[in-house]
DNA sequence: AAGTATACCAACCGCCCGTAG
DNA sequence: CCTACGGGCGGTTGGTATACT
C-alpha cells in the first residue's frame, strides 16, 4: 500500500520561495530545530508542505551550505567519486563539505557529465566509450572470420559466421551513427568536413536519445564470436534467425568482392563526410533533425538495407579511419586471443 | 531589437526504506 | 505482521538567465 504524497493537500503554496518565506523557515530552525518536518510548516507559519521546507532548508538555506563555482579540486572529488559510487549523489556529497546532493547531481549533469562525452569517456562507466574506434578491432575480427570461413573454416561455423557477420554491420551501422553524433575532439582526426560538420544535427534530444540507444545496443549486443574471450554462444540453432537479416538476401561476399566493397564503401563514406548527412550519397538512411525520435525498432536495418550495412560493416573494418584504425588493429592483433583461438 | 535556442539550477515528484505503534 | 509516518534519495521539470541568430 502506498502512501499519498506529502504535497497532495490542497491549497498548499509550490514553487519558488520568497525571501519572506525564507526568513520564516530559518527563523524558526534556529530557534526550535527542524523536529517534525510534517509539523514545521504550521508551526513556523508557512503555507508549505514539510518536504518542501526540508528541501529548501537542505538544499539553499543550511548556514553550512557553500555557494559558487565548483572548484578543481571538487570537480576531480566529484569524478573520482562518481566512478566509484554512481549516481549516489549523496554518499558524493558527504565527502563534499558545504555542497547539497542536489547540487552536485546539477553539476554533474550539466557540466562533468558532457565534458566525459567530449572526452570520448562513457559518463557511467568513466571507460573510453564504446564507439567506432574501440571496438573497431572486434569489428575487424569479425569481418576476418567471415573471409576465414570462405576459404575452408569450420563448417559448422558457418551460420554463425553469417550472424556474426550480421551482428557486425548492425554495430558498425550503429557506431556510424554515434560517430555521426559525436562533438568533435580536440584534435578532430577526421580532419575537415568531418561528421562533427554535419549542421543539419541540431536536435539535441535526438542526437542524445539516438547516441544513447547506440551504446545500449552495443552494451546490450557485444560482439561475440566462437573461441573468443567473449561468451560463447552455446546452442547456434537457438539463435533467433528471424531476428537477423534476411539470409536470402545476404550476399556472402568473397574475398575479391569483398574487397571492392570495401573500395566501393571507403569512397561513399569519403563523399558522405565531406558533404554531410544529406548527401545522397549517404546509404545509412542518418535521421533529419525534423524528424521525430526514431523508436528502437527503426534502428535496425530493414531486409532492404542489407547489403547496405554490410558495406557499412566493411567500410569500418578498412583503413577508412587512417592511423586510428591501424593502430586499434594493431592492438587487436596483439592482444586479442582472437586468431590464436581460431588458429 | 526581437525571437529563439540553450544552459543552468531550484524545486518538485514519486519511490524506497527504516522505524514506531 | 501490518500500517502509517518521517525522511532520504535519484530523476525530472519548469522557470529564468544568457547566448545566439
Amino acid at each position: 500500500m502506498g502512501r499519498s504524497p506529502c504535497c497532495d493537500e490542497s491549497g498548499l503554496k509550490k514553487g519558488p520561495w520568497t525571501p519572506e518565506e525564507d526568513q520564516k523557515l530559518m527563523n524558526y530552525i534556529q530557534k526550535n530545530g527542524h523536529g517534525s518536518w510534517r509539523a514545521l510548516p504550521k508551526l513556523a507559519g508557512l503555507n508549505r508542505c514539510g518536504k518542501s521546507c526540508r528541501l529548501r532548508w537542505t538544499n539553499y538555506l543550511r548556514p553550512d551550505i557553500k555557494r559558487g563555482k565548483f572548484s578543481q579540486e571538487e570537480e576531480q572529488t566529484i569524478l573520482n567519486l562518481h566512478s566509484i559510487l554512481g549516481n549516489k549523489w549523496s554518499a558524493i556529497a558527504s565527502h563534499l563539505p558545504g555542497r547539497t546532493d542536489n547540487e552536485i547531481k546539477n553539476f554533474w549533469n550539466t557540466h562533468l557529465k558532457k565534458k566525459l562525452i567530449q572526452m570520448g569517456f562513457d559518463p557511467m562507466t568513466h571507460r573510453p566509450r564504446t564507439d567506432i574506434f574501440s571496438s573497431l578491432p572486434h569489428l575487424l575480427a569479425l569481418v576476418n572470420l567471415k573471409e576465414l570461413l570462405d576459404h575452408g573454416g569450420h563448417p559448422s561455423w558457418d551460420e554463425q559466421a553469417v550472424r556474426l557477420q550480421a551482428e557486425a554491420a548492425q554495430m558498425a551501422r550503429l557506431q556510424y551513427l554515434q560517430c555521426l553524433l559525436q562533438p568533435p575532439p580536440a584534435n578532430n582526426s577526421f580532419g575537415a568536413g568531418s561528421p562533427s560538420n554535419l549542421n543539419d544535427i541540431t536536435d539535441m534530444e535526438t542526437i542524445n536519445l539516438l547516441s544513447s540507444l547506440c551504446s545500449y545496443q552495443l552494451d546490450q549486443n557485444p560482439p561475440q564470436y566462437p573461441g573468443a574471450n567473449f561468451e560463447p554462444v552455446q546452442d547456434h540453432n537457438s539463435i533467433p534467425f528471424s531476428h537477423l537479416p534476411d539470409l536470402q538476401t545476404y550476399q556472402t561476399p568473397s574475398l575479391n568482392n569483398n574487397k571492392d566493397m570495401v573500395n566501393q564503401a571507403e569512397d561513399q563514406f569519403a563523399v558522405v563526410l565531406s558533404q554531410g548527412q544529406n548527401s545522397p550519397n549517404n546509404p545509412w538512411n542518418i535521421p533529419s533533425s525534423s524528424n521525430t525520435t526514431p523508436s528502437p525498432t527503426s534502428m535496425a536495418p530493414p531486409v532492404a538495407e542489407t547489403s547496405i550495412s554490410n558495406t557499412m560493416g566493411d567500410a569500418c573494418s578498412t583503413s577508412s579511419f587512417g592511423g586510428v584504425a591501424n593502430s586499434a588493429w594493431s592492438e587487436l592483433l596483439l592482444e586479442d586471443s582472437f586468431f590464436n583461438e581460431i588458429a
